[in-house]
DNA sequence: TCTCCACAGGAACAAGCGGTAG
DNA sequence: CTACCGCTTGTTCCTGTGGAGA
């Protein structure tokens, strides 16, 4: 590969780039002027913050959706107007403070929210205090500001799923009593419509005082965003026909996710580019689709703790060997040779069942449960649920696996 | 109909980490 | 230094479960 697949575009490169103009354009952080096909949801969003332009208290908006539907872009859209129109009134001054919850739990979110008042060097840690502490901190932070309004903007609030504490905190700050000199509101975007359910009963009451739904894309809102990227992304005349029309079909079957569909098209684009071909294809198109799958899923398989990734790597290597259907003994089994094998130590029954019900959540394994009664009770029985030669490329990457993944047969450890 | 297998999965607890506060 | 904080990872113990077969 000549370019770096991040690289800004350099001139020199966009010269003899005959795919792309500017692929900039197809990726993750570009923020486009417009949001085709979401007109409806900026009204609402500019509705719900109408207080705040007044002068009034906030409303807590709650904005859900699934990944890749635009609340993101949409709510960066809404920030950056009301940070330009708000210069315009005389006596309201709004400030934004914007987290992304995702990994942190309610504690360090908070810790997170407390820092952003704070100089790098006068940071807190994310140990140590009570959540008192923290909590009463953010409170002096925000009694202290210089702002008639601090509205807090917390992206993927769904990873705070059971503890709801914060959730609770900062919108009822104001009615509280635990700050008075400034008017607190929350704004919380979630990928999982399910997680408002999960919300206890005063969360919800006070967290969804408005609430935004960002539905996935149908195929024509696809081709509209599609269309909108390209005709920037990629120089005239390189896109043959089929190609938009394709991509947005078979991402609105799939995921309805814009993002989605631009990492597809954005890959069909490169593998042209690495083809030296000058035009892109319905048939890039299906290998982008490919691609982008089996890169998510290596992703995930490389960002799993080595535990779970030796246990994965044990019903690829049983299932390999003709053994579709395992139970946890057998895993157990064959895992504590790689153990030791690898120099890892290995872990207790009970904990590789957890892992296997954490491996199962995220798709990786299929389970069937079989109970035959007396002769040998309910069990469960594990299988591969992905391509198994994607887990050993993927554990290529990882040192301490790269020689079991390599040089293991079930010959030698069965 | 009842028993009983072999496991699932919840609960309680422990240890260790990296930190603050007095 | 000691006490304490939140969090993660793991362990042990124990109750619950569904259906084949006595």
């Amino acid at each position: 590969m000549v370019l770096e697949l991040h690289s800004p575009a350099v001139p020199t490169f966009t010269q003899d780039d005959r795919i792309f103009r500017d692929e900039n354009v197809l990726q993750d952080d570009y923020t486009p002027k417009d949001l085709p096909a979401r007109e409806d949801e900026l009204e609402a969003y500019t509705n719900s913050l109408q207080p705040v332009v007044n002068g009034a208290s906030p409303r807590n908006i709650f904005v859900y959706g699934e990944t890749g539907t635009g609340k993101t872009v949409a709510t960066n859209r809404i920030i950056d107007d009301l940070n330009r129109d708000q210069k315009n009134f005389e006596d309201v001054e709004i400030k934004f403070v914007k987290i992304n919850c995702k990994d942190l739990t309610s504690y360090q979110a908070g810790v997170h929210l407390v820092n952003e008042f704070r100089e790098p060097s006068n940071h807190i840690n994310s140990t140590g205090h009570s959540r008192a502490d923290v909590n009463n901190k953010l409170w002096t932070h925000l009694e202290e500001i210089d702002a008639t309004h601090v509205l807090f903007v917390l992206d993927e609030i769904d990873s705070l799923s059971e503890d709801d504490d914060l959730l609770y905190q900062i919108p009822r700050a104001n009615a509280n009593a635990k700050v008075e000199g400034t008017k607190v509101g929350l704004i919380g975007i979630s990928n999982n419509f399910t997680f408002r359910q999960n919300l206890s009963a005063r969360v919800q009451s006070s967290l969804c005082e408005d609430e935004i739904h960002f539905a996935p894309y149908d195929a024509n809102q696809l081709t509209a965003i599609l269309k909108q990227r390209s005709e920037k992304a990629f120089s005239d005349g390189v896109l043959e026909e089929g190609v938009v029309p394709l991509t947005a079909g078979l991402v609105a079957q799939d995921t309805g996710s814009a993002r989605n569909a631009l990492d597809i098209l954005y890959r069909a684009g490169t593998i042209a580019r690495n083809e030296n071909n000058d035009v892109v294809t319905e048939n890039h198109v299906r290998q982008a689709m490919d691609a982008v799958e089996n890169g998510l899923i290596k992703d995930e398989i490389r960002a799993l703790p080595t535990q779970a990734q030796l246990v994965i790597y044990t019903v690829a290597v049983l299932n390999q060997s003709g053994q579709n259907q395992v139970t946890k003994k057998e895993i157990h089994r064959l895992y504590k040779k790689f153990c030791k094998r690898t120099g890892v130590n290995a872990k207790s029954q009970r904990t590789i069942h957890n892992k296997l019900s954490k491996l199962q959540l995220k798709g990786f394994l299929n389970v069937t449960e079989e109970n035959k009664g007396r002769g040998g009770g309910k069990r469960y029985k594990y299988e591969l649920g992905v391509d198994a030669d994607l887990i050993n490329d993927a554990l290529q990457d990882t040192p301490r696996l790269r020689d079991l993944s390599t040089n293991s047969t079930i010959s030698q450890f069965s």
